[in-house]
DNA sequence: TTGATGTTGACAATCATTATCAATAAGGGT
DNA sequence: ACCCTTATTGATAATGATTGTCAACATCAA
């Protein structure tokens, strides 16, 4: 039976106040200056049980790192994601479902899924590189 | 100066024979089974090269892995992926560009990219599962 | 309270990828 | 055809994120 743990619960209420996507490593930084002495391993399980749960979104950073955020669950969602500082929203994109679904249709495929998520950089980080300029 | 070598030409060559995304180790592998002496190292190099300069397309599987197919140079274009077997064949999204395009401005960001992949199983493996069950 | 067992955490192990660096070879100039 | 400069190679070490291990610990049903 899964039983409930502190830890558990300081590595949700750690990432549900990020609002950009942060790495196993960052997160498990960000409770070790809070206090907590929860280990390296834990935060790692903890993320991927939320993610496995539908509780938390993962992706994976350019160089590969497994990056995650919390999300609204049982949504299907995707993300619109700063470049620059990593901060994301969700965004709906019931068309683009559509699209996904009739292409793997059209050549056969069955099962489909698909990952869409669209990068750019936020107004914020925008601003900051103008005035720098 | 950029100098053409018997070994980036090998990786090229071996890339094309493939319809299917790639690792690198499996790339070497195959390099090595066909002959040729080539380093693992030169097929990352190689690899990276082909993807930097657009001549090969680049994604990470669920595992983290870096997975590459040779692309039609030149061309924006996304995939369908086979998740049995890794077949993939290219896709046109000029509806999803547009959709990606607006949802950034939308939001105030800048610089939109996006990563757009579709998943499923392709026939092949569809009609093997179905014998199997 | 207690006992069975899910969980934790320090650390070792794994594994893809990258850095190092001496040896090699491409190709422009002669 | 022959140097010579320097990009490239490849064996191997290094890196770094993630996972496995396992004894100690904590949760919760009884």
């Amino acid at each position: 039976m899964k039983r409930n743990t502190w830890q558990r619960e300081a590595v949700t209420a750690a990432l549900a106040t990020q609002d950009a996507f942060v790495s196993a490593q960052q997160l498990h930084s960000v409770l070790r200056e809070g206090g907590t002495g929860i280990g390296l391993a834990t935060v790692y399980r903890a993320l991927a049980d939320m993610a496995a749960g539908g509780r938390a979104d993962s992706l994976q950073s350019a160089e590969g790192e497994a990056l995650y955020r919390a999300c609204t669950p049982g949504e299907h969602h995707h993300h619109l994601i700063c470049r620059t500082c990593g901060q994301a929203e969700e965004i709906e994109a019931v068309e683009v479902e559509q699209w996904a679904k009739s292409i793997a249709a059209a050549h056969g495929y069955t099962q489909p899924e698909h990952v869409v998520d669209v990068f750019g950089v936020c107004p914020a980080c925008t601003a900051a590189a103008t005035a720098r300029a």
